[in-house]
RNA sequence: GGCGGCAUAGCCAAGUGGUAAGGCACGGGUCUGCAAAACCCUUAUUCCCCGGUUCGAAUCCGGGUGCCGCCUCCA
């Protein structure tokens, strides 16, 4: 069975076939490092992440390279505000991006490619550029000269005719028309720069991708990806460049994320509500913020509130309450009975599983197979089965689905300290007793701690709320 | 103005021609010393509105309304 992925190029999902049979190469256009991440920039990371993961467990053999902006307007101006240089400011939340997303999950990428060790490529893409007659130079400047690659706008699917008188007249502008993009900026006196043969600069926005797309992983690659506001005019320049150049497709496949909404509302400096992921994940388990992303659809808009982290923490409580049981019943069992039924049935859970996924990376649809799969698996438990075969390949599925998905499906395991530990015990007794005032005292104080009691048929158990 | 997306229960969210998944919340019941958790039942005659195609439409077509994004280096 195929793959099928929605390809912006073509506006519909289309079954993947890589270049090369069993691997996929894979570019998903990174951050510029000027501030902290926000919620919008968690998405690509995460639902990228799970597709790469995903074709991974699906045994592509993944090569997915993402980069830094660590130089650019921004970036200058933050440091400028903040009286730090260029440098020490990208590097600082680099390191800052590393450790936000890797609480949320996301695996590093084989490689993170940064504009400032690529300059010697990107000079030279854009030399190579100019010689075909892509390209020309303004006054230490140089720009893509728009009109001179016929397929522009395929990707937008917006013709040049309509983005000429869509387009914006700049005064002292130095570009032959409004459309063409800037290649190579010149510097503004005392700003970093580094030489090249136009002069003193830095590269324009869009070069990277395409520089370091063809360094690393070569003209054409099968995946290449990004938020949807990237598609125009971000990627549709990458296709100009590297498509110029090179004479051949850059990227079979074009994804794009939806994006997110504050309270049903734009995410905007303006409207104040920027959330990012330093502070959420002070207030909320980073685990569920992925979580409750996974659970839409990756291209679909998603809005974004407290109340819905809530939920989607509420969620996943659910899932790892089954686990529990089923790890606490399992180890008490000592039925070793064959119920071939039930093992069929979770088996074709797997099945349902890996087919929704494989449409589009539907992990909204893959999320429920796994409800399903805990429904059935309490439905099991609650009708005093007891099978050790079959509640092994229950927690086998479902920490399969997690793991796929990088979701924790069970809590973690803990050692609670002795006075806990004596106070559970006490308590025990007491209900032993029918001492029930005490065994209420104990089950209070101990949820003023965070620790929360059940006293299910098999024994008391505990979790942390 | 150009291009594109979205509209499904109180909330979130799947479903792109065959008779409305899943989650959260709410209500009733079972279990429990009481709870919690879990299970069972209930919860959209209906998918923004109006037409059309079809034996059959949330799904396709036409028109309309509303929200959002891109076209200004905000993912």
């Amino acid at each position: 069975m195929a793959i099928k992925l929605y390809n912006t190029l073509a506006r519909k999902k289309e079954e993947l076939k890589p270049l090369k049979d069993g691997k996929v190469t894979m570019y998903v256009c990174g951050p510029t490092v000027y501030n902290y991440i926000h919620i919008g920039n968690a998405r690509p990371a995460i639902v990228f992440d799970m597709i790469r993961k995903y074709l991974e467990y699906r045994g592509y053999q993944v090569y997915f390279i993402s980069n830094f902006t660590d130089v650019d307007d921004k970036i200058i101006n933050a440091a400028k505000e903040l009286k730090e240089e260029v440098p020490v400011l990208a590097e600082r939340f680099i390191e800052a991006y590393f450790e936000d997303t890797g609480a949320l999950g996301v695996k590093k990428a084989d490689m993170h490619p940064r504009v400032t060790e690529t300059m010697p490529d990107i000079i030279s893409f854009i030399k190579a550029l100019m010689e075909k007659g892509f390209a020309y130079e303004a006054e230490g400047d140089v720009y893509f000269e728009t009109k001179a690659f016929k397929e522009y706008g395929k990707l937008s699917s917006q013709s040049i005719n309509d983005l000429q008188m869509g387009a914006r007249i700049e005064i002292g502008e130095k570009k032959k028309d409004p459309l063409d993009f800037v290649l190579w900026k010149k510097a503004k006196e005392g700003e970093i720069s580094w030489d090249s043969p136009w002069g003193k600069g830095r590269p324009g926005w869009h070069i990277e991708c395409s520089a370091m797309v063809k360094k690393y992983l070569g003209d054409t690659i099968d995946i290449h990806a990004g938020g949807q506001d990237l598609a125009f005019p971000h990627h549709e320049n990458e296709i100009a460049q590297s498509e110029a150049l090179n004479n051949k497709q850059m990227a079979k496949y074009w994804l794009h994320n939806g994006y997110i909404q504050i309270n049903n509302e734009k995410m905007s400096k303006s409207l104040g509500n920027f959330v990012l992921v330093h502070d959420i994940i002070q207030k909320h388990r980073p685990e569920v913020i992925r979580f409750f992303m996974l659970q839409s659809h990756y291209r679909s808009p998603l809005n974004f509130s407290e109340e819905l982290l809530e939920s989607a923490r509420s969620s996943l409580e659910r899932i790892h309450t089954t686990t529990n049981n089923l790890k606490h019943r399992f180890n008490e069992s000592a039925d070793f009975g064959e119920e071939n039924d039930w093992i069929d049935t979770v088996r074709q859970y797997k099945e349902a599983f890996i087919r929704e996924m494989d449409d589009d990376f539907n992990s909204a649809n893959g999320i429920s197979v796994l409800f399903d799969l805990v429904k059935d698996a309490n439905r099991y438990l609650q009708e005093n089965h007891s099978s050790k075969q079959v509640m092994q390949s229950f927690l086998d599925v479902i920490r399969e689905i997690g793991v796929v998905l990088d979701i924790p499906v069970e809590a973690e395991e803990e050692i609670l300290d002795e006075e806990i530990e004596r106070l559970i015990e006490e308590r025990i007794q007491a209900r032993k007793e029918r001492n029930f005032a005490r065994a209420d005292e104990i089950r209070d104080s101990l949820k003023e701690q965070g620790i929360i009691l059940e006293d299910t048929p098999q024994g008391t158990r505990w979790k942390r709320e």
